[in-house]
DNA sequence: GTGGTCTAGACCACC
DNA sequence: GTGGTCTAGACCACG
């Protein structure tokens, strides 16, 4: 199974981080499903142009966060996701960032009006590349 | 002057980084006025007990934004910052942690919908506590 | 003959170590008397829905201890176990265990006060499920 | 500071995992109190005799159970243990390998006397290297 | 000085 | 073939 992950090579945020969110984000939203067999770490890492350590790393982390199981001389499956705890998953983990937003706009004195005016700007616009 | 600046010593966010969101916020937002005089390096590096190697950082990021402006011996001084800059700087700033925050919206496959709910919620608690 | 044995999916323990340390319990037990002809190691396999690879290591590395004799053509039979060794190596095992708990006890620095509760505790609770 | 651990180069037990078993029954036990500043990886690999990466390992992973608190270019420090979760903690460990041992005898139908002999014995000779 | 990331490569255990 | 551990060593970011 190929595995739809881009990686930012200018970015600053840590290569490992970057594949942990994207597979993370594909386990939690179902695109990913339970009992999957991953690509073994040296595949994978052929795959994304990295070191194997790298992937390994990711599949660590993940694994100690529970959504993936690994045995060694088989491979490293995805675990199954309660519906109850994706969905909390799914909205910590947005409340976070828009919490996050809309701290910045309060810090900055921006009044609720024209926060509003913004965020629906970008939804239009995001939701709209999406259909 | 007592410049309002809260550390959180748990943050994986490096200090200086949460010195300077922070003491940009206040001048964009005009809570610092033109002209003001900052405190020196060592005083407010005792004042936010950390060391002065992050406050001389901070100071010279910040003049590289051409926020601040350093006289040798003197001090170090706010610049003046147009209202057009200063309404760019924040609506810049804020469109992007919004951004951030629909992206993984979108990357969880949560729907417009869900993530208006949430978005209102947000927003009513964090401008409640301000009033 | 049906060999009642659990594998654990989830656990980080090997495979063959954990059919190696059920099958050994059964036979020194009694459970599974001396001269009684185990499954073949397909058939094992198919059983445990694992592979011919990890039975075949389980017979060998049991055969290495004296508790099973293989004969080819024929199949695999458990060895003739003294009352003697039955007991020592009852003893032995069981013996580790309890040092390891032990050991682990007074890393924490719990007193022997409150071990001896627990320990009772276990005891009562594991004992009594079995009668 | 040094703090005392104990590595056996024998043991089929990683590395890693018997510095982080000993760290942790340190930090739970109390011997290691909150707030304290561990050496750095560097210098605690050269006290250990292994490479910086096991000892980066292992401040990562007990940073991942809470116990620890890392700060960039400052160092690795012990973080607040409450004393319920103290109490807990240790509690539980212990639990855990008590039951090991007690599942284990059952599985060779051992008795409860047997077993109840076997303990004393171990307790008391343990307990009494300790004082 | 500190920790954080990433690399290449070795060797082992498991299936 | 798979993952698991450990190594040496480089380079960057932080204080």
């Amino acid at each position: 199974m190929r595995i739809p992950i881009q990686i930012n090579e200018n970015s600053a945020e840590p290569l490992y981080h970057q594949i942990e969110s994207q597979l993370r984000a594909l386990i939690i939203s179902g695109v990913i499903t339970e009992g999957t067999l991953l690509p073994s770490i040296r595949e994978f890492a052929g795959d994304l142009n990295c070191s194997v350590i790298t992937v390994r790393r990711v599949y660590q982390d993940l694994e100690g966060e529970g959504m993936l199981r690994t045995r060694q001389g088989t491979g490293t499956f995805v675990s199954h996701v309660g519906d109850d705890a994706r969905e909390e998953y799914k909205r910590d983990a947005v409340m976070k960032a828009l919490e996050a937003a809309v701290d910045l706009a309060r810090s900055v004195h921006s009044s609720k009006e024209e926060l509003n005016v913004l965020y629906q700007e970008i939804v239009e616009r995001k939701y709209k590349q999406q259909e």
